[in-house]
RNA sequence: GCACUCGUAGCUCAGCUGGAUAGAGCACCCGCCUUCUAAGCGGGCGGUCUCAGGUUCGAAUCCUGACGGGUGUACCA
């Protein structure tokens, strides 16, 4: 439900009949509960328009106001503060129906698109590491919350697989696999025996530079040896998106070499706009405002960067029909995309009307806040960071002897994934980020696992309760109004986080959540002696909707509960 | 040099299109398990929101400048 906009409209009626002719401003959500649920502070910024004092305007909005259904009461304060409150019996009916409804309330979008989200996009040569993490769950977090929300989502998973350095890897790999069975367990180490032969050895270094020029010139050992590779380290990176739970498949990825085709159509496209102009034997085009060029093709002939990203842009507006296209990609790449974003438009890549954004994210930094060096030899490979949180997981489990060894085993994977998977999406994912293994895998206080707790907990009030719940959702107190009030707010949350493709207000959103709830829970006895039947049954329906969007919301977010803890 | 970005409690971070006494978690101190899971709840300690101006009835939030961290800055991706 779009309580916001619901809200929004009562207030927009109350100007009409006022006779105010200015937009008012939105609503927002109460700073206190003793101002109420949400209030309006628009009478303030009004009084200057209107030449009238604040206090006045509010009345006359607040004389004009509906409080027959949606709100029951509000009230001016201080220097001209609407505050509302929302109709119990009204909030109750509206968590009854959103309960009844396998969506939660959350409406299906009546103008879907089609949007690419590009996200992962590990490079072939190399082992995924924990920088590889943020990329991978904001992005299946935004394609996961605008399929909820209706739209039609296509994950693009932009693989580099082409390049200079896989002409030494594949002349690596064809000198120690002589009998097919190499599994490359440690590509991080492979790359170092090849680069380390290839500096070392002449003749290898002769080999590898050939077969680069044997792959892009289609020989078909080469092009054997390149497939094989490929398929080797593509496996590694599938093991690792099945251990996140990410919804990442094969028939996502559209490698770089995809586009190889396409890349002299863009520098002819390119050149009929009259967009091209060579400098220093590169091909370039020059914006207006940018200092520097976006370079097309090289001095020698070769393609870069920014000329495969042209052709994926034409590609996926053109082919794929997207409305909406989102890189989740590093902050550092921002001035890349401003610029290609600018080219694919101008030479007609990618319609006006077609979003084009980049979701940033911060650099990752060590804990002296110094930038985490891949040199250095402080790279923490993804997979390690994930099986180590399993095994933390597993040492915190309560009362082992109540689960058999194979639900530990789910169990720990579950928490330990959850928890590094919450501990990254929490942040704003703008601000660089401070990679703290500690941190990632604790499981104290506002952790994936507060949120599991919840709802194993409630779960657990069912099992007790045995029965069917019937009855009617009714508010009966301070905290159920709370409760009830920030269950309808879900589908406002959600939208806002798609818009802002922000994970961390979902997070932040399910962290208060279950904060009030574990208050409720505390305070508002639901099978213990002496409580009314009809309570009772209340308190079970908003344990079941709060369990449930709960459940939702993590599943959003790629994280996963159980129903029992 | 120029551009982008960030600067909030000891640490890690929320704070949405400006609104009422700036909020959490961790850490530290104190309470609460014969009653629905104590991986929890309640309370305490802790901040001149980097600094200086400006706009405004009203600024952590918007603008300008300074300082500090980070990033980028033409043939890597």
């Amino acid at each position: 439900m779009k309580l916001k906009s619901q809200i929004n409209d009562i207030i927009k009626d109350a100007f009409d009949k006022a006779g105010i002719k200015h937009e008012p401003m939105s609503v927002s959500e109460a700073t206190k509960p003793e101002f109420g649920d949400y209030q309006f502070n628009g009478a303030m910024a009004l009084s200057k328009k209107l030449g009238k004092n604040p206090r006045e305007i509010a009345q006359n909005i607040l004389d004009a106001l509906d409080l027959t259904g949606v709100l029951a009461k509000a009230e001016i304060a201080g220097p001209g503060f609407i505050n509302l409150w929302l109709n119990p019996l009204w909030i109750a009916t509206q968590s009854q129906s959103a309960l009844d409804d396998a969506r939660l309330g959350v409406g299906v979008r009546e103008n879907p698109i089609k949007v690419v989200v590009d996200y992962s996009g590990p490079n072939m040569a190399k082992q995924m590491h924990v920088g590889h993490l943020r990329s991978t769950i904001i992005g299946d977090t935004l394609a996961n919350l605008l399929t909820f929300l209706g739209d039609e989502v296509i994950r693009q998973n932009h693989i580099g697989d082409w390049g200079t350095q896989f002409g030494m890897l594949i002349a690596y790999l064809e000198m120690k696999d002589e009998d097919g069975s190499l599994s490359l367990k440690d590509l991080e180490q492979f790359y170092k025996d090849a680069k380390a032969q290839f500096d070392a050895n002449a003749d290898f270094a002769d080999k590898a530079r050939e077969y680069v020029v044997k792959i892009q010139s289609g020989d078909s050992h080469c092009l054997k040896l390149w497939q094989r590779f490929i398929d080797i380290s593509l496996g590694h990176c599938e093991e690792v998106y099945k251990k996140l739970g990410v919804n990442l498949t094969r028939d996502d990825v559209r490698a770089e070499s995809f586009y190889n085709a396409r890349l002299p159509k863009v520098i002819d496209a390119l050149d009929a706009k009259g967009m091209l102009a060579q400098s220093d034997g590169a091909q370039c085009v020059f914006l207006e405002g940018e200092e520097i060029p976006v370079i097309v093709q090289k001095g020698d002939g070769g393609y870069l960067y920014a000329t495969t990203d042209l052709a994926a842009l034409w590609y996926r507006a053109e082919v794929l029909g997207a409305k909406r296209i989102s890189y989740v990609v590093d902050a550092r790449q921002s001035e890349h995309f401003k610029q290609v974003f600018k080219v694919a438009k101008e030479a007609g890549f990618v319609a006006e009307d077609v979003t084009l954004e980049h979701i940033a994210f911060g650099t990752m930094m060590d804990k002296g806040g110094k930038p985490f060096k891949t040199r250095d030899g402080g790279t923490v490979k993804l997979i390690d960071l994930l099986d180590e949180a399993v095994v933390k997981a597993r040492a915190t489990i309560h009362d082992k002897e109540a689960y058999s060894q194979e639900e530990i085993d789910e169990l720990a994977k579950i928490i330990g994934i959850g928890a590094v998977k919450y501990a990254d999406l929490a942040i704003n994912r703008e601000s660089n980020y401070i990679f703290n293994w500690d941190k990632m895998l604790s499981f104290e206080g506002n952790t994936s696992l507060y949120m599991q707790y919840a709802y194993a907990r409630i779960q657990s009030i069912f099992r007790k309760h045995n029965a069917p719940i019937e009855g009617d959702i009714i508010i009966g107190d301070v905290l159920e109004h709370r409760l009830a009030t920030m269950l309808l707010r879900f589908e406002d949350v959600l939208e806002r986080a798609a818009v802002d493709a922000s994970p961390h207000q979902i997070t932040t959103y399910l962290y208060d959540l279950v904060t009030l709830f574990m208050r409720f829970y505390e305070q508002n006895p639901i099978l213990k002696e002496g409580v009314e039947l009809e309570t009772k049954m209340s308190r079970l329906h908003l344990a079941d909707l709060t369990a449930k969007t709960i459940k939702q919301g993590l599943d959003i977010l790629g994280i996963k509960v159980v129903d029992k803890l």
